[in-house]
DNA sequence: TCTGGGGTCCTAGGACCC
DNA sequence: TCTGGGGTCCTAGGACCC
């Protein structure tokens, strides 16, 4: 094994430490210092804490309606899931980072990778602190930056500098010599390996690959035998050679789902037919948006998975259209076919969604030689970009299909019981500052 | 009363084609 | 009397990620 600062790719990752959190509490600085935890769609479970919660024994997943009383008690603040301004902060968080670096993907809602190995000879821990201070000066969100030959020890890198105060929210991998990294290899768990799930951790462990050094220095071919070609490209990318690289550009989604649960429990079809047309609604303006069309729509309902004192009830259905398409008409007549055909009465359904599939680029798309006026795609096109262009405008929202029954509140629409302004993406909501 | 949502990749097996 | 082999596509299931 020789020295990792010899390798010649360098792999940045900025994550941005309790996302959500965080990004609320630049808009509600009193929330700093107080355990604060985010909630999902329904304000059904936690799915961010705040250190302060984490440190109250909170955990991801745990049930709110469950949680609420010890919450009360202890001070912990519940906020309803605003997504609206955790994708605008992301939007600008990316915008920062890409400054950084010519090459650079963004990865997910709070971290973005920047290929830094054209500049592997600088001081490149100097350089993520500069990183780091200028996303906390611009937009004032926390992050951490790990710095390895690969993406694999990158994650690896930035899961020390969240973890270990000693690197200053920083930490580049190959500034260690061999038995450094050894070592720091050895007191992590395999578990916090990026790849590895609970599923393959406890796989591993059981048989006495127990630290990431016991991973790193397994035998791959052992490893993809008995796992998979997935999990060997970790061990060799935790020996620093390079397998996974960076995704610029964007590909278009192979699948569009759109789901909810519901507020309260549905048992008409037509409400379920109001929520499955809000759904699939929303699933062919993202289709649009990558220039696509589909050729298969999937919609599914459910009842509660959770009670045994109910008759259960899951199905969901494929329906093909006749040619590929992005209207929003004539997918919604397929979603919708799909949904008489599965409807059975006398449940308790809590869940539905819609998924797009066999999805390709409009422009590759073959077109019918005679098109019908209902498929006129000229026609249809022009309809739906000016529906798209006015919910960009003027906020998602602001045309929609009847069908979707907007006019009041439904039952199977979601909960928000402590939702906080969209503070950047909506004039009604920006914030005020009083100044004497 | 109340338990998230949206994706990816890989593999195995079957259908089908030449 | 003979009944291969290689390829693609599709689907379902299982793992992962954030």
């Amino acid at each position: 094994m020789h020295s990792l600062a010899a390798l010649p790719h360098r792999i940045g990752i900025a994550d941005i430490n309790n996302a959500y959190i965080s990004m609320e509490r630049v808009f509600q600085p009193r929330l700093e210092g107080v355990p604060v935890v985010v909630l999902s769609n329904n304000d059904g479970v936690v799915v961010a804490r705040s250190a302060e919660a984490k440190e109250l024994g909170v955990k991801m997943g745990d049930a709110w309606f469950q949680l609420k009383p010890f919450a009360e008690q202890e001070g912990i603040v519940g906020l309803s899931s605003n997504y609206e301004l955790y994708a605008n902060m992301s939007a600008r968080f990316a915008s920062i980072l890409r400054q950084f670096a010519a090459r650079y993907e963004v990865y997910s809602i709070d971290e973005v990778w920047l290929d830094l190995s054209e500049q592997r000879h600088r001081d490149l821990s100097e350089y993520g602190q500069t990183i780091k201070q200028r996303v906390r000066q611009w937009i004032g969100l926390p992050v951490c930056v790990g710095i390895g030959p690969t993406k694999t020890l990158s994650k690896l890198a930035n899961h020390v500098a969240k973890k270990r105060s000693a690197w200053n929210g920083v930490c580049d991998l190959t500034t260690l010599d061999d038995t450094a990294l050894a070592t720091l290899m050895a007191e992590i768990e395999v578990g916090e390996v990026w790849g590895v799930g609970a599923r393959i951790a406890e796989a591993l462990q059981a048989m006495g690959i127990k630290s990431v050094l016991d991973l790193r220095d397994a035998d791959p071919a052992f490893i993809r035998q008995r796992f998979s070609v997935v999990l060997e490209r970790t061990v060799l990318e935790l020996r620093g050679m390079f397998c996974l690289p960076l995704v610029e550009v964007e590909p278009a989604k192979q699948q569009i789902q759109s789901s909810r649960s519901f507020g309260q429990p549905v048992f008409r079809l037509d409400e379920l037919r109001e929520a499955v047309t809000l759904f699939l609604s929303r699933a062919a303006e993202r289709l649009r948006a990558q220039q696509s069309v589909c050729s298969l729509v999937q919609v599914w309902i459910s009842t509660s998975q959770f009670r045994d004192d109910e008759p259960r009830y899951s199905q969901g259905i494929t329906v093909p259209v006749a040619s590929p398409t992005a209207d929003t008409l004539t997918l919604l007549d397929a979603a919708l076919l799909g949904l008489d055909w599965i409807f059975k009465p006398g449940y308790r359904y809590v869940r539905a969604g819609v998924c797009l599939a066999g999805i390709m680029d409009e422009a590759q798309c073959p077109q019918d030689l005679f098109p019908s006026v209902e498929q006129d795609h000229s026609r249809s096109a022009a309809l739906m970009r000016a529906v798209d262009a006015i919910n960009r405008q003027y906020g998602s929202g602001a045309v929609g299909l009847g069908a979707a029954g907007l006019a009041q509140p439904r039952r199977w629409m979601m909960r928000r019981g402590n939702v906080t302004p969209r503070y950047t993406t909506r004039w009604e909501d920006l914030p005020v500052v009083y100044a004497r």
